[in-house]
DNA sequence: TTGCTAATGACAACCATTGTCAATAAGGAA
DNA sequence: TTCCTTATTGACAATGGTTGTCATTAGCAA
């Protein structure tokens, strides 16, 4: 948690506290909607603030639904990917050294520099398989 | 080109030039201000009909930019991912069985099924390089 | 305790996308 | 060619996630 706040306050604890409660992927209005029926209210600006905070300092990693929402998970701070279940948003942080050699390669045998790429597998999990 | 419209228009055909005439992923509103600076205008209800149709034909492929606008490109209908410039847009199809194997590997080995992936790479291309 | 100011939250503004529906036009039938 | 059915269009409203505004609140160092 290496943030950039330069003050600690009760509704940032909040919506962390949140983040590390949920298993997978989870959007600021729905962090806002789990808090709005708990003791601790907290404004959606704040929440939306406090992503954009988090997501820049590298704590939370972001997923695009494919309705353009942003989704948020904290996430290990080594470089990964993720392997989501469709149905229960249960997510599993993935490594693969031959991928990440493989984008570097393609991008250069195509002339491309100052790569950043996207890598993510959805899917349903065992449980939720029936 | 095989969508499941029932008729031919015109304006279905100007987005559809517009698509052809441009390089690389593009998105629906943009599509719809470079016609409106042409001779044939399209409503943008109609640009947006037309995108939906033409991704669940697979003539186009989506792809969502950091902000969660949508944007569309005219593909190949066998499966890729894409190595686009960050810059001017080019964009370029690449294949890799490999990869394609690791994901079902990677998926199988955690019981997952029915298993979709995103695989793509942005970075500046050569022209682009200063 | 006091003072400075980071942080909050209610609210408005923004903007991509979707829904509505009366008017239009594609194209098969006659 | 003309007529008719209805797929399609487009202007406009509505939705919903996200960002901007700004007066008020509350960390925290002195
Ligand atoms: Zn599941
Ligand atoms: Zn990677
Ligand atoms: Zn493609
Ligand atoms: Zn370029």
């Amino acid at each position: 948690m290496s943030n950039s706040f330069t003050r600690t306050t009760k509704q940032r604890n909040a919506v962390i506290e949140v983040l590390r409660d949920h298993k997978g992927f989870i959007s600021a209005q729905d962090i806002h909607n789990f808090l709005k029926n708990s003791a601790s209210t907290v404004g959606l600006s704040t929440v939306y603030r406090t992503m954009t905070a988090l997501t820049t300092s590298n704590d939370v990693d972001v997923m695009l639904r494919e309705d353009g929402e942003a989704l948020y998970r904290l996430c290990s701070s080594v470089h990964h990917h993720h392997l989501v279940c469709r149905d229960c948003g249960t997510t599993i942080e993935i490594q693969a050294d031959y991928v990440e050699a493989w984008a570097k390669d393609v991008s250069q045998a195509h002339g491309f520099s100052d790569i950043d790429h996207t890598v993510e597998i959805v899917g349903i999990c065992k449980k939720c398989k029936k």
